[in-house]
DNA sequence: GGGGTTTCGATGACATGTCAATGAAGCTAG
DNA sequence: CTAGCTTCATTGACATGTCATCGAAACCCC
């Protein structure tokens, strides 16, 4: 095989793969923000969020869990503050640092959007999966997201 | 099980998967985007158009062929017409149309990407996939990324 | 032929993300 | 101590994508 170009299975799969890669956030973006006004990038720092007993995170911690820049995190707190989702507050333990915080809104509101949110998940994704293929894309995913970038 | 919620299964694959939704598609353009100035956009709409004799397609058919919406094409060859990549002309067929030309250029640029950015698709993806997983994955990809928006 | 509807691409307002620069604060070697 | 390096969040310039709207052209059907 001539490993500059890709065999036919290799192309197939590729191809299929590419389409499906921008399809399926795309789908499941449009559904979440019809159901809730959420973006999934909000949707994902609101229950990052709520994973914390205190509904806190520092906003280096934030951006370094979800793989964010601390940039990137910075414009997006600041928008979803003045919506009135998240609050940002000085660091006790870093004058330089900041924690946001998930308001009681903004807590509802997650509350509210996730059983629509893992619906959509389901229909347009998982029930389309046989377990063994679960398993399969699960093992797949891990191992390819955590080579060295 | 309650259907509410996702198994341990289930949220360890999908956890995994946007994973890699996000990081694969990042690391691939960084790679494009350092060896030859082009964004994977760019690289798909060099290719698409690569694939007719003529190097040329209406606008429209474009937008369908790659999924696109009108106006993001129109934003994005705007954009790349200004790099010299590519060309507008008016359609023949239709007053209201415009074809999109590969130019010479465009054409070079893309024939020096394409084997690194090839390369960057094994090295970040494929060679890390057995051929039972690859089918496993293109036949999953295929039919999730088939059903209905 | 001609009026209403649809399709086409362009455009502007806006949302979101990247990158580089900045200033404040923390850290560390000497 | 303190000078220099590092880390933190913010900011502004810019790139890219969405959406609603527009005017021109094509189409449809009477």
């Amino acid at each position: 095989m001539d490993t500059a170009w890709l065999s036919d299975d290799e192309d197939k799969a590729w191809r299929a793969f590419r389409r499906l890669l921008t399809a399926l956030p795309a789908r499941i973006g449009r559904d979440l923000a019809a159901d809730s006004r959420l973006s999934s990038a909000d949707y994902e720092v609101l229950s990052t969020l709520s994973e914390k007993p205190d509904r806190r995170r520092a906003l280096k911690d934030l951006a370094a869990k979800m793989e964010w820049s601390r940039s990137r995190l910075s414009h997006h707190a600041s928008r979803m503050e003045a919506r009135g989702l998240i609050e940002k507050e000085p660091d006790p333990q870093d004058a330089r640092g900041c924690v946001l915080r998930l308001t009681d809104n903004g807590f509802r509101v997650l509350e509210e959007a996730a059983p629509h949110h893992l619906a959509s998940v389901r229909s347009r994704f998982l029930d389309h999966l046989s377990p063994e293929e679960l398993a399969v894309l699960g093992t797949l995913s891990a191992r390819v997201a955590d080579l060295a970038d």
